[in-house]
DNA sequence: ATTTTAAATATGTCTTACATATTACAATAA
DNA sequence: TTATTGTAATATGTAAGACATATTTAAAAT
């Protein structure tokens, strides 16, 4: 029996009417040129203009309504509305879900951020910033305990998140604790022996109070360097 | 007649049911310990299990298929998937809904990360990818036509990105062009007077063959600090 | 002029019905 | 037996109809 050989057959089209009809109002807000508080189409219009039932428009549209690209006032209709960038970010942050190289390379992004950020630091640290990151450094001087090191370690580097002043870099950070965590935990790192370059809270603080940026840069990366085999 | 002042009232919560077992269903998927593949309870299930229709449940689920939590194989039941990180801050990643702070702080964080790439890329750079470089600078330099320069300017920050070779943060700078796209085109900013400190791609690229880190994040935060009316 | 009523409207929810892709398994042909 | 084809069961996808309800607008009543 001759055996037939399939030709190059390209997988048919798998979306739903749903996604599809995600797609095009996806199109459709982008090139709208909407200003948030304007009206949306009803969904009865909708529904008639793409010759789908109503059931499948809601559909679609409660999609956009978790990225808070829309908003619907209940029994008068549809606006759109300003969609915060980083709540969508933040839902699907969870380590049990990302693969270990996004993992790394989120933990690399840290690094770059907060070596990124020493400038910024020296030009809006304050009396009184200083003095609560000498809190921190002090508490966690004074116990042994683990966990209790682990947590002034997140409460120190998010202080510093907080000198920066920027609302959106703080937020960035808060998402990413998560990942933070995790890889602090132990996973995807080498050995956690501290070798004599490591340099502690203690030593960074020192130079946010006396030194250079420059100084701060070459400190921070030997604090997290130590958590690489190699940049 | 007696004016009724109102007492300090809590507005009533205005969640529709669709919304609460959002909230349910994030919940449980955030607490179950899911990993990617992990099947989920068919819809009828999980609406005899919230007392409600089968629609609500479905509208419910809709909204965290966008998010690439989850994914149903048509007719035979839904999976919990590996949602990426970035797709859904990009769906709302427009300069026309966000308002000018925000986009500020998203050009801030833009320069504390290229003034912190600079060990990585020192460390990562390659001969073909300073030859790329180059390319790009001397066709920039060859060039009156300001559209002409601002696509070279997009290239160049963006051949600095590839160079760090972290996928992660390289989406994360293509996701955020619009903004800087924005930014660049000289809203929010400071005069575009280019001071005496101004330092162009050719110097940039100079201090990346033959400099230091150091000297490389200087003076990229002279390249980019001149869009600032002060840090 | 002010308040009350009533009608119209659009979203929210539920129910019922059926279409359809996938799977597993039985039936059939080689 | 072995491989293919057919078939039933299943869960999601889509549609349509019905009604609830909050909001707005305008008409009606005070």
């Amino acid at each position: 029996m001759k055996k037939i050989v399939a030709p190059k057959l390209r997988p048919v089209e798998n979306l739903t009417q749903v996604d599809k009809i995600e797609i095009n109002l996806q199109e459709y807000f982008k090139n709208g040129n909407f200003s948030p508080g304007d009206a949306i189409p009803k969904e009865t219009e909708l529904a008639l203009a793409m010759r789908v039932s109503r059931t499948a428009i809601r559909e679609a549209l409660s999609r956009f309504k978790i990225l808070g690209i829309i908003e619907s006032r209940k029994n008068r209709g549809m606006i759109i509305t300003r969609p915060d960038i980083l709540t969508n970010m933040q839902r699907v942050m969870d380590p049990k879900l990302l693969d270990g190289e996004t993992m790394k390379e989120i933990f690399e992004m840290r690094l770059v951020i907060e070596m990124g950020l020493a400038d910024i630091l020296f030009f809006r640290k304050t009396e009184s910033s200083l003095i609560k990151l000498e809190e921190i450094v002090a508490k966690e001087e004074q116990t042994d305990n683990k966990i209790e090191r682990l947590k002034y370690d997140v409460e120190f580097h998010s202080m510093l998140y907080e000198i920066s002043q920027n609302e959106t870099i703080q937020r960035f950070q808060k998402m990413l604790l998560p990942i933070f965590e995790y890889v602090d935990n132990g996973l995807h790192i080498k050995s956690q022996v501290q070798d004599a370059e490591y340099a502690s809270h203690r030593v960074l603080l020192n130079v946010l109070k006396n030194g250079t940026p420059e100084e701060f840069r070459n400190k921070m990366r030997k604090h997290l360097y130590n958590y690489f085999e190699k940049v």
